[in-house]
DNA sequence: GCTCCGTTGTTGATTTTTCAACAAAGGGCT
DNA sequence: AGCCCTTTGTTGAAAAATCAACAACGGAGC
């Protein structure tokens, strides 16, 4: 509502990310941010506990985004359609340079576990909300789309993602409906 | 000093350099300003009278800048030396979009007037203030020099600077200082 | 002429940001 | 260990920006 919520903020996530691509987390001080998002110190702290409080809201704001983004304005049965993982994909294309610096700084592992417990949290809200087929468990569901999910995205985004948005979501697609059912054994897979 | 200060100042500015890039100066608002800069319309009134002033304000920094980046630090005895001219075309190079927007805007005589009225007054003040030779009018040296600068300017920035720079340093050099003397009937100029 | 609508400039109450100062804690260096 | 310098988190007073509301003005269109 007020604008200086909204710049100050954003002057100070803009300043943090700056930092990220350039400094590892953990040497990033409240001085530097303050500093980088030409903003008085005090007022990082007016938004912010402290520089985990930062990092971890903008995180979370990050995947709220993608989840909204991922999977609204859809039947969405109890898996995501194909146009929604492909607005997902081209999301992730881009949004490259935030999740490239979450999940190729060093510290990695942090985020990486960040990112897989909001997802869980978020994920079993969503399956819960949807009454799921009872042939199948829930907990394992979940933790096999994040895994699947997850070490998918990571490779892709790793590798500066090597191919397309459209190819990702085809092959995506694919192992996720019919699994490896009719791609043995030399199997044409189109 | 308040850092918010310099920023709204910064902000209503160049929100106002942007509408100014595609509209014509009277029909600019102080809402789009206000919007543009993504500021509260008060905060436009907090820091100039009326668009009038903002336009006022900024082009006499602007000018100012201008002025002290021309003639510092130098021996200056009254007329400047071509470092320090070199200096003043690099400028204006740099800050191209500004003049150029000044110059070539369709109500560019307001401008024009005012350039030439503040470099006439600061020109004048330096003049005196370095006691000028005898044999020369201050106010015809005043108006000789202000004419063929801002005339050169205008041309080499409205045929959107066709010269580099040095040139335009070195022809303006020898005439400032010769004259045509020595550069008549196909006589080498070099 | 009249109405409608946007712009203008101003006001006052409220909120955010700034600045300077503080004590406490941490890391590096001798 | 001791010292030095930076960082940290917090405080209170002061300044700036925000918002909403206002009356006045002016132009466009009926």
């Amino acid at each position: 509502m007020d604008r200086r919520i909204q710049k100050s903020r954003q002057a100070i996530i803009d300043a943090f990310m700056r930092l990220m691509s350039e400094k590892e987390f953990e040497s990033i001080t409240i001085n530097q941010i303050a500093e980088e998002a030409n903003v008085n110190r005090g007022t990082v702290y007016l938004h912010f506990k402290d520089k985990y409080d930062l990092r971890d809201q903008h995180l979370e704001a990050q995947i709220n985004q993608l989840l909204h983004n991922c999977m609204s304005e859809d039947n969405m049965v109890h898996l995501p359609s194909k146009t929604t993982l492909l607005r997902t994909f081209e999301y992730l294309e881009q949004h490259a340079s935030f999740y490239s610096l979450m999940l190729t700084s060093k510290g990695n592992t942090v985020f990486r576990n960040q990112v897989e417990t909001m997802l869980r949290q978020k994920l079993t809200e969503h399956l819960d909300s949807i009454n799921l087929d009872g042939k199948l468990n829930r907990d394992i569901t979940v933790q096999f789309l994040i895994s699947a999910a997850v070490g998918v995205l990571e490779w892709w985004i790793i590798r500066s993602m090597p191919y397309p948005a459209s190819v990702m979501v085809e092959q995506f697609w694919n192992l996720l409906n019919q699994g490896i059912e009719g791609h043995q054994h030399g199997a044409i897979s189109d």
